[in-house]
DNA sequence: CGCATCGTTGACGAGTCTCAACTCCAGTGG
DNA sequence: CCACTGGAGTTGAGACTCGTCAACGATGCG
């Protein structure tokens, strides 16, 4: 019953509102962490998470190299995943929405190996990676969520990697875009129309694209009449031929400028 | 080709060796499960694990869709990890060495979400995960160690994505040698030379290029004098070469005929 | 208002894909 | 022994996609 192996503690003390997360009342409890487990165990998460005061854009979860104490699951807002490398070029691992959980990746290595900023305004539940092992052995139900969750993440990466490697502009953004809706959609948000919290610039990062291909390709949709584009407001119009592009068919419906499959 | 589906216990029962496996005596201790584990641990490790009879060229470890029960690491040989889209082309996800683990990313679904086929005669070591799971409530050492496996998994992934997806042909290519020859010295054989196990097709469709570009850039680094190919022998002469490229710079400066490695 | 940042659009060229022909080698059968 | 065959790999020519460079428009902020 005793949690309180101090990690930290004037970390831990300083940046933390006191005991104002609770897995049990959030209303991501369908997408989190808690997803699946009944009240008792969902219970027993909420004495190991903690959240901190939200951060502003720019502002950072934690940064490579930081030491890994701790995982993170995003509770509003948007948080971009990142590394720099040797020449100092960004790379962006991927972009987290609420429900979507962080730090995985650095179990191993013990110090985190990228870093996480905010896109905007955003707001974080923190999981002592100590308490999570120790409970997790306890309660054999946290251990399989555990688990899952991080096999999750690798199928995702599985994914992102054939999904963006393979294909040609139009699909990676097709993809991006059905990605983006879906994640929208389970989160209780409208899967047709939402606000980029990402600059073109950290899509083509994130894809291998330009900025100039992204706003061609995206200009390229709209006059195909597949989405609205104002700014970073994106309407999804046809959200079939968009699903059909990301997986690499020619939509039916849709004249495409390239030749045969 | 035969295709045998049964998951069934007969099949369980005749396939397996009885006891061969033992990671105490295994040459691979240092680089698959058990490395960093103390010999207690260990000897409790061997209790978990089976090794079924080897498998040739084109004998599945498991298919997409089987039912999930264990995690495998390879013992000798290749495997191919792949799947099929939609339109019936394959994807494949990885090249599997010895020590290399396999079915992390099909926890969460219960089923596996890929296919693992020999590209040689291999062998394999499976261990059931129900007993995983069990077994690493007990012991908090191996549960770090699972934790860690599948952490490494996440960020094999990643920077797969970041290596692979943002790189031209020549670049893509070298880190793909880079990798192997890693892996190969880490495994006690030699860096510098090395048969692969897979076709140019597959390294192509491995890494999102075309056999053709696949087969010219090869012969393009056999004409800079970095590598020698006979069919799939590969001979890597100019190594600092190869890792300039496949960071992304330009080796200008590195003197072809310096083999100091 | 000036200015910086972000995004769009155009022209052009490098890199890669497509299609096609060809070589090399292993296996087969006469 | 040879001829034949099929698969794997190589090489060449042309087409297309996307990156590069550049100019310009839109928006937000002091």
């Amino acid at each position: 019953m005793q949690f309180r192996r101090n990690v930290s503690l004037e970390h831990a003390e300083s940046r933390f509102s006191r005991k104002t997360a609770s897995c049990s009342s959030c209303n991501l409890f369908n997408v989190c962490i808690p997803q699946g487990l009944d009240k008792d165990n969902i219970e027993k998460l909420d004495t190991l998470i903690r959240r901190p005061l939200p951060i502003h854009r720019g502002e950072h979860i934690f940064r490579s190299r930081d030491g890994f104490r701790s995982i993170y699951a995003i509770h509003s807002g948007t948080v971009k995943v990142y590394l720099l490398t040797d020449a100092c070029e960004e790379q962006i691992i991927g972009f987290y929405l609420p429900g979507e959980m962080l730090g995985f990746n650095s179990i191993e290595k013990e110090e985190y190996t990228c870093s996480a900023v905010a896109l905007e305004t955003s707001s974080y539940c923190e999981i002592p990676f100590s308490q999570v092992t120790e409970v997790c052995r306890r309660i054999p139900e946290l251990q399989r969520q555990v688990l899952r969750l991080m096999s999750k993440e690798i199928s995702f990466s599985n994914d992102m990697m054939l999904s963006v490697c393979h294909k040609n502009a139009q699909e990676k953004l097709a993809t991006f875009l059905v990605s983006l809706s879906n994640r929208f959609k389970h989160r209780g948000y409208s899967a047709r129309e939402f606000k980029l919290a990402m600059s073109r610039q950290e899509i083509g990062i994130y894809l291998g694209l330009t900025i100039e291909t992204v706003s061609r390709t995206f200009s390229r949709m709209r006059e195909e009449n597949m989405i609205t584009v104002d700014r970073r407001r994106i309407t999804i119009d046809n959200l079939p031929a968009l699903r059909q592009i990301s997986s690499g068919m020619v939509p039916d419906v849709i004249p495409v400028l390239s030749h045969g499959v």
